[in-house]
DNA sequence: TCATTAAACGCGT
DNA sequence: ACGCGTTTAATGA
Protein backbone atom coordinates (compact mmCIF):
# COMPACT_ATOMS: atom_id res chain seq x y z
CA UNK A 1 0.00 0.00 0.00
CA UNK A 2 1.05 3.67 -0.81
CA UNK A 3 4.65 2.49 -2.25
CA UNK A 4 6.48 3.93 -5.05
CA UNK A 5 6.47 1.62 -8.22
CA UNK A 6 8.52 2.28 -10.14
CA UNK A 7 8.39 -0.97 -12.06
CA UNK A 8 12.02 -1.63 -11.77
CA UNK A 9 10.61 -3.21 -8.32
CA UNK A 10 7.85 -6.02 -8.96
CA UNK A 11 8.44 -5.62 -12.68
CA UNK A 12 8.65 -8.64 -14.73
CA UNK A 13 8.10 -9.92 -18.36
CA UNK A 14 4.69 -10.06 -19.79
CA UNK A 15 2.44 -12.81 -20.54
CA UNK A 16 1.27 -13.54 -24.47
CA UNK A 17 -2.12 -12.30 -23.09
CA UNK A 18 -1.49 -9.25 -21.31
CA UNK A 19 0.35 -8.76 -24.61
CA UNK A 20 -2.89 -9.14 -26.44
CA UNK A 21 -3.91 -6.32 -24.08
CA UNK A 22 -1.60 -3.35 -25.48
CA UNK A 23 -3.39 -1.87 -28.36
CA UNK A 24 -0.61 -0.30 -30.26
CA UNK A 25 1.31 -3.28 -30.77
CA UNK A 26 -1.04 -4.84 -33.45
CA UNK A 27 -0.28 -1.24 -35.31
CA UNK A 28 3.53 -2.28 -36.23
CA UNK A 29 5.54 -4.87 -38.00
CA UNK A 30 6.51 -8.17 -37.69
CA UNK A 31 9.85 -6.82 -37.43
CA UNK A 32 9.00 -4.15 -35.27
CA UNK A 33 7.18 -6.18 -32.88
CA UNK A 34 9.88 -8.41 -32.20
CA UNK A 35 12.18 -5.88 -31.19
CA UNK A 36 9.46 -3.92 -28.83
CA UNK A 37 7.87 -7.27 -27.08
CA UNK A 38 11.28 -8.47 -25.25
CA UNK A 39 11.38 -4.62 -23.85
CA UNK A 40 8.17 -4.37 -22.46
CA UNK A 41 8.25 -4.86 -18.56
CA UNK A 42 5.20 -4.96 -16.47
CA UNK A 43 4.53 -4.47 -12.99
CA UNK A 44 1.48 -5.06 -10.21
CA UNK A 45 0.56 -2.19 -9.03
CA UNK A 46 -1.44 -2.54 -5.65
CA UNK A 47 -4.10 0.32 -4.77
CA UNK A 48 -2.65 3.35 -3.36
CA UNK A 49 0.48 2.58 -5.23
CA UNK A 50 2.08 5.51 -6.67
CA UNK A 51 3.04 4.82 -10.77
CA UNK A 52 4.83 7.78 -11.24
CA UNK A 53 5.60 11.23 -9.00
CA UNK A 54 5.67 15.20 -10.37
CA UNK A 55 9.32 15.90 -11.09
CA UNK A 56 10.82 12.50 -11.49
CA UNK A 57 12.88 11.75 -14.76
CA UNK A 58 10.63 9.88 -17.19
CA UNK A 59 11.54 6.16 -17.39
CA UNK A 60 9.17 4.29 -19.08
CA UNK A 61 6.14 5.41 -21.20
CA UNK A 62 2.99 3.91 -19.48
CA UNK A 63 0.40 1.95 -20.40
CA UNK A 64 -3.05 -0.03 -18.51
CA UNK A 65 -3.22 -3.62 -19.10
CA UNK A 66 -5.87 -4.01 -16.71
CA UNK A 67 -6.85 -1.83 -13.87
CA UNK A 68 -7.47 1.72 -12.57
CA UNK A 69 -5.37 4.71 -12.41
CA UNK A 70 -6.05 8.34 -11.36
CA UNK A 71 -3.43 11.40 -12.66
CA UNK A 72 -3.82 14.25 -10.20
CA UNK A 73 -1.54 17.07 -8.94
CA UNK A 74 -1.40 18.26 -5.17
CA UNK A 75 -1.99 21.78 -4.95
CA UNK A 76 -0.66 24.47 -2.91
CA UNK A 77 -3.22 23.59 -0.03
CA UNK A 78 -2.62 19.62 1.09
CA UNK A 79 -5.34 19.04 -1.40
CA UNK A 80 -4.60 17.20 -5.07
CA UNK A 81 -6.98 17.77 -8.39
CA UNK A 82 -7.72 14.57 -9.81
CA UNK A 83 -7.54 15.46 -13.92
CA UNK A 84 -8.51 12.12 -15.43
CA UNK A 85 -8.94 8.18 -14.77
CA UNK A 86 -6.73 5.89 -17.22
CA UNK A 87 -8.55 2.69 -17.52
CA UNK A 88 -7.82 -0.57 -19.45
CA UNK A 89 -6.25 -0.56 -22.35
CA UNK A 90 -5.13 3.47 -22.00
CA UNK A 91 -1.24 4.55 -22.57
CA UNK A 92 0.10 7.92 -21.13
CA UNK A 93 3.22 9.60 -20.60
CA UNK A 94 3.69 10.58 -24.26
CA UNK A 95 4.14 14.30 -23.49
CA UNK A 96 6.56 13.75 -21.06
CA UNK A 97 8.59 11.20 -23.14
CA UNK A 98 9.13 13.56 -26.11
CA UNK A 99 9.70 15.96 -24.19
CA UNK A 100 12.12 13.97 -21.84
CA UNK A 101 10.84 16.46 -19.28
CA UNK A 102 10.08 15.22 -16.01
CA UNK A 103 6.67 14.12 -15.13
CA UNK A 104 3.88 16.57 -14.28
CA UNK A 105 1.35 14.14 -12.84
CA UNK A 106 1.09 11.71 -9.95
CA UNK A 107 -0.03 9.03 -11.27
CA UNK A 108 -1.79 6.12 -9.03
CA UNK A 109 -3.65 3.43 -8.70
CA UNK A 110 -7.50 3.35 -7.59
CA UNK A 111 -6.76 -0.61 -7.33
CA UNK A 112 -5.05 -3.38 -7.89
CA UNK A 113 -3.83 -2.65 -11.66
CA UNK A 114 -1.27 -4.55 -14.15
CA UNK A 115 0.66 -1.68 -15.24
CA UNK A 116 2.58 -1.91 -18.53
CA UNK A 117 5.75 0.11 -19.59
CA UNK A 118 7.87 0.73 -22.68
CA UNK A 119 11.63 2.60 -21.81
CA UNK A 120 12.43 5.84 -23.23
CA UNK A 121 14.58 4.97 -25.48
CA UNK A 122 12.22 2.12 -27.15
CA UNK A 123 9.74 4.65 -27.64
CA UNK A 124 11.74 6.77 -29.23
CA UNK A 125 13.13 4.12 -31.75
CA UNK A 126 9.36 3.55 -32.51
CA UNK A 127 8.68 7.20 -33.04
CA UNK A 128 11.74 7.55 -35.21
CA UNK A 129 10.66 4.23 -37.35
CA UNK A 130 7.54 3.11 -36.81
CA UNK A 131 4.61 4.70 -39.23
CA UNK A 132 2.24 2.55 -37.33
CA UNK A 133 3.44 3.84 -33.99
CA UNK A 134 3.26 7.36 -35.14
CA UNK A 135 -0.24 6.75 -36.27
CA UNK A 136 -1.19 5.42 -32.92
CA UNK A 137 0.33 8.70 -31.31
CA UNK A 138 -1.33 11.13 -33.12
CA UNK A 139 -4.44 9.43 -32.07
CA UNK A 140 -4.28 9.55 -28.99
CA UNK A 141 -2.79 12.85 -28.79
CA UNK A 142 -5.97 14.14 -30.94
CA UNK A 143 -8.28 11.86 -28.65
CA UNK A 144 -6.72 13.22 -25.20
CA UNK A 145 -7.57 16.81 -26.41
CA UNK A 146 -10.69 16.28 -26.90
CA UNK A 147 -10.96 14.95 -23.89
CA UNK A 148 -9.39 17.76 -21.69
CA UNK A 149 -11.28 20.08 -23.85
CA UNK A 150 -14.45 17.98 -22.25
CA UNK A 151 -13.18 18.22 -19.21
CA UNK A 152 -12.88 21.97 -18.56
CA UNK A 153 -16.50 22.01 -19.82
CA UNK A 154 -17.05 19.61 -16.65
CA UNK A 155 -15.24 21.32 -14.15
CA UNK A 156 -17.66 24.09 -15.33
CA UNK A 157 -20.87 23.06 -14.56
CA UNK A 158 -21.83 22.02 -10.88
CA UNK A 159 -24.43 19.97 -11.32
CA UNK A 160 -23.04 16.12 -10.05
CA UNK A 161 -25.07 14.27 -12.08
CA UNK A 162 -23.94 15.75 -15.10
CA UNK A 163 -20.47 15.49 -13.72
CA UNK A 164 -20.75 11.61 -12.99
CA UNK A 165 -21.91 10.77 -16.88
CA UNK A 166 -18.86 13.15 -18.59
CA UNK A 167 -16.99 11.59 -16.03
CA UNK A 168 -17.78 8.00 -17.14
CA UNK A 169 -18.33 8.61 -20.73
CA UNK A 170 -14.68 9.92 -20.83
CA UNK A 171 -13.55 6.58 -18.92
CA UNK A 172 -15.61 4.61 -21.78
CA UNK A 173 -13.25 6.57 -24.57
CA UNK A 174 -12.75 3.35 -27.15
CA UNK A 175 -10.17 5.31 -28.93
CA UNK A 176 -8.20 6.04 -25.51
CA UNK A 177 -9.35 3.18 -23.57
CA UNK A 178 -10.21 0.23 -25.80
CA UNK A 179 -9.55 -2.24 -23.52
CA UNK A 180 -12.89 -1.03 -21.16
CA UNK A 181 -15.01 -2.86 -22.94
CA UNK A 182 -18.91 -2.52 -22.59
CA UNK A 183 -18.93 -2.74 -18.52
CA UNK A 184 -16.36 -1.15 -16.75
CA UNK A 185 -15.17 -2.28 -12.97
CA UNK A 186 -15.22 0.41 -10.91
CA UNK A 187 -16.52 0.46 -7.55
CA UNK A 188 -18.65 3.84 -6.49
CA UNK A 189 -15.57 4.59 -4.22
CA UNK A 190 -13.33 4.92 -6.72
CA UNK A 191 -15.33 7.07 -9.21
CA UNK A 192 -16.29 8.94 -6.61
CA UNK A 193 -12.31 9.76 -5.70
CA UNK A 194 -12.28 10.30 -9.51
CA UNK A 195 -15.02 13.00 -9.88
CA UNK A 196 -14.47 14.49 -6.58
CA UNK A 197 -17.38 13.90 -5.10
CA UNK A 198 -18.97 11.36 -2.02
CA UNK A 199 -20.26 8.07 -2.44
CA UNK A 200 -23.72 8.73 -1.36
CA UNK A 201 -23.83 11.29 -4.36
CA UNK A 202 -22.02 9.31 -6.58
CA UNK A 203 -25.02 6.42 -5.75
CA UNK A 204 -27.34 9.10 -6.20
CA UNK A 205 -26.30 10.04 -9.56
CA UNK A 206 -26.10 6.71 -10.80
CA UNK A 207 -29.52 5.63 -9.51
CA UNK A 208 -30.40 8.45 -11.72
CA UNK A 209 -28.41 7.78 -14.80
CA UNK A 210 -29.70 4.35 -14.18
CA UNK A 211 -33.42 5.71 -14.16
CA UNK A 212 -32.60 7.48 -17.55
CA UNK A 213 -31.38 4.38 -18.91
CA UNK A 214 -28.21 5.33 -19.88
CA UNK A 215 -26.22 2.91 -17.58
CA UNK A 216 -26.91 0.09 -15.67
CA UNK A 217 -25.23 -0.31 -12.29
CA UNK A 218 -23.60 -3.55 -11.30
CA UNK A 219 -22.01 -5.42 -8.43
CA UNK A 220 -18.83 -3.57 -9.31
CA UNK A 221 -19.18 -1.86 -12.19
CA UNK A 222 -20.99 0.06 -14.70
CA UNK A 223 -22.76 -1.11 -18.07
CA UNK A 224 -23.07 1.74 -20.55
CA UNK A 225 -26.39 1.60 -22.98
CA UNK A 226 -25.84 5.04 -24.29
CA UNK A 227 -22.56 6.44 -24.36
CA UNK A 228 -23.84 9.70 -26.32
CA UNK A 229 -26.13 10.56 -23.81
CA UNK A 230 -23.73 10.45 -21.10
CA UNK A 231 -21.33 12.58 -23.32
CA UNK A 232 -23.49 15.42 -24.38
CA UNK A 233 -26.87 14.98 -22.60
CA UNK A 234 -28.12 16.70 -19.49
CA UNK A 235 -30.61 14.68 -17.28
CA UNK A 236 -34.46 16.25 -16.78
CA UNK A 237 -34.76 17.35 -13.69
CA UNK A 238 -37.26 15.88 -11.25
CA UNK A 239 -39.25 17.23 -8.55
C1' DT B 1 -34.07 25.81 3.77
C1' DC B 2 -31.78 22.85 0.88
C1' DA B 3 -27.92 20.07 -0.82
C1' DT B 4 -24.00 17.65 0.42
C1' DT B 5 -21.02 15.05 3.37
C1' DA B 6 -18.67 11.85 6.87
C1' DA B 7 -19.77 8.12 9.56
C1' DA B 8 -22.10 4.20 10.37
C1' DC B 9 -25.49 0.60 9.65
C1' DG B 10 -27.38 -3.76 7.59
C1' DC B 11 -27.50 -6.49 3.69
C1' DG B 12 -25.92 -9.06 -0.32
C1' DT B 13 -22.08 -10.98 -3.06
C1' DA C 1 -13.89 -8.96 3.23
C1' DC C 2 -15.81 -5.97 0.02
C1' DG C 3 -19.24 -3.21 -2.24
C1' DC C 4 -23.90 -1.24 -2.19
C1' DG C 5 -27.81 1.33 -0.51
C1' DT C 6 -29.45 3.94 3.08
C1' DT C 7 -29.92 6.66 7.48
C1' DT C 8 -28.37 10.08 10.65
C1' DA C 9 -26.32 14.16 12.18
C1' DA C 10 -23.39 17.97 11.03
C1' DT C 11 -22.09 21.61 7.85
C1' DG C 12 -22.40 25.36 4.79
C1' DA C 13 -24.45 28.03 0.91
Amino acid sequence: MNQELTLHQRRRAPTAQELAGIPWLHLLTAQEREVMVPKIVVGDALAGDVVCRVGRAPTYWFGVVEGLLKMSIDTDRGDSLTFTGVSSGGWFGEGTALKQEPYRYNVQALRATLVAGLPIDSFHVLLAQSIGFNRFIMNQLNERLGQFIAAREIDRMNNPDVRVARSLAALFNPILFPGVGEVLQITQQELAYLVGLSRQRVNVALQRLEAAAWIQVAYGGVKVLNLDALRSHTLASHD
